[in-house]
DNA sequence: CGCCAGGTTGATTTCGCTCAAGCAATGTGG
DNA sequence: CCACATTGCTTGAGCGAAATCAACCTGGCG
């Protein structure tokens, strides 16, 4: 349960100087409508773990995530349940279900400490249907979400699992890497090794022979969640795929 | 008043009789606003094989698909193309990429003699930066595409090849195909077999076999490209995913 | 201490891919 | 009208990647 105390105040800021406004779709709106719209939000925090929605829940309004790491998932026919894909700081969460009025269809899941701020539906859709930007600009985020949507697809069915190892572990790194003298990246990996399977589509034991191979081969090296990467470039041709970290 | 030169005749109407205006974002539109809209569109008809736009090309407008059908592809990393989707009568095209300012990812491609309205980008970024509702219709779609790829990704990774085809057959057969009094569901396949083959991610081989298994099965029978399909319902746990054809 | 979640490793199986051949229908040019 | 590509599809044989099943290890933690 998300802790009940502190609404606004908490990041002690309103939106006109949030640090994501620029990657989020709000600074379609000018400093006056931000203004408002900065009491129209709704601050919370979560503890690692927290669920954020719940697949099957009625969408109540979205989240813009501030600061943290969430995930996104989604039960498969089995039962068990599916890492779909991650959210990074500026994404707005839950405006599939909002733009649909539909039920979410995913979870989400506080994977980090995370701060974020809830908008509640009903004024979101008033505001959105009286600013064409505003509009335009969620628009523009469920592009983006359906280029990478696509090329997930092609990924998924073209590349084998090690590739694709490689690929989201360059993708991570672009959030949580970091580079040293020798152009080597490192990073620290954000989730457990079993979702990490599940973001590429195979099962723990797959992934953990796939990360010997890839040791065996000379490009990464892993040591518990700690991993660094070298001469990944060749091994991705296809690296310009996902969104830039901003 | 219908205008006196009609750009457009060679569908015999405009915008405001269309028949699949109901399915499309266009009935964002009132009247007096769809007459205008009458005069940006420009109406094109392909042959079957007729490309529409192509990969890589700039995106230089939208098109909305009248009557017809539209193979939605990408060609992947070792140059072979790939069926992504299908495009049915009332369906946007390319709009992603209009959306994102940016060049097409995908190739359309007529399966069918279609007949589609094209509306150059310019004035259809102007017409929607002024019009809400129509830039909330266009998310709709995009939420609606997002949930289907949602769909897709889970669906590879949890189903063996015959389910997956038995799942895009009842799909078809919801836009191709026509039950009889036994309940039985007929269908003509309107892609080749190589095609279908793409659309639910596997070799033509793997589908060939695939067919032959569910044939002893008794689950659907083959003859060419005309399909009939029975008892399908106990194999489809799933069977909510794609979008209801209107 | 025992227990458990997270992770690894090994053995085995299976699904689907590759390669290769064959075949029917259609087209094409001499 | 025949010889011959070409296209769409099927079949077989073999292989390989990844899933499955199972054991086991490790480090927390009550």
């Amino acid at each position: 349960m998300p802790s009940i105390i502190d609404f606004n105040t908490a990041s002690g800021q309103d939106c006109r100087n949030c640090d994501v406004k620029g990657r989020s779709e709000w600074n379609a709106l000018d400093s006056n409508e931000l203004e408002t719209f900065s009491r129209l939000r709704i601050h919370r925090k979560f503890n690692a773990g927290d669920p954020i929605f719940l697949e099957g829940e009625a969408c109540e309004g979205i989240y813009c995530l501030e600061k943290g790491l969430v995930g996104i998932r989604k039960s498969d026919p089995n039962g068990s349940s599916f890492m779909l894909r991650l959210s990074y700081p500026g994404d707005t969460l839950g405006y599939r279900a909002f733009v649909s009025d539909d039920f979410h269809e995913t979870t989400a899941e506080a994977l980090e400490p995370s701060s974020m701020c809830f908008i509640p539906k009903s004024p979101l859709k008033k505001l959105m249907h009286k600013n064409p930007s505003l509009c335009f600009r969620f628009l523009e985020h469920a592009a983006r979400d359906l280029k990478t949507a696509d090329e997930c697809a092609l990924q998924l069915s073209s590349y084998p699992v090690p590739s694709r190892l490689i690929h989201i572990l360059v993708t991570l790194g672009r959030f949580f890497g970091a580079s040293d003298n020798d152009g080597a990246l490192f990073l620290t990996l954000p989730i457990t090794k079993a979702d990490l399977a599940s973001l590429i589509h195979t099962r723990p034991e797959t992934l953990s022979r796939a990360i010997r191979k890839l040791e065996n081969d000379n490009i990464v090296s892993f040591s518990g969640r700690t991993v660094r990467l070298t001469n990944v470039g060749p091994h991705l041709r296809n690296s310009h795929g996902h969104e830039s970290p901003g």
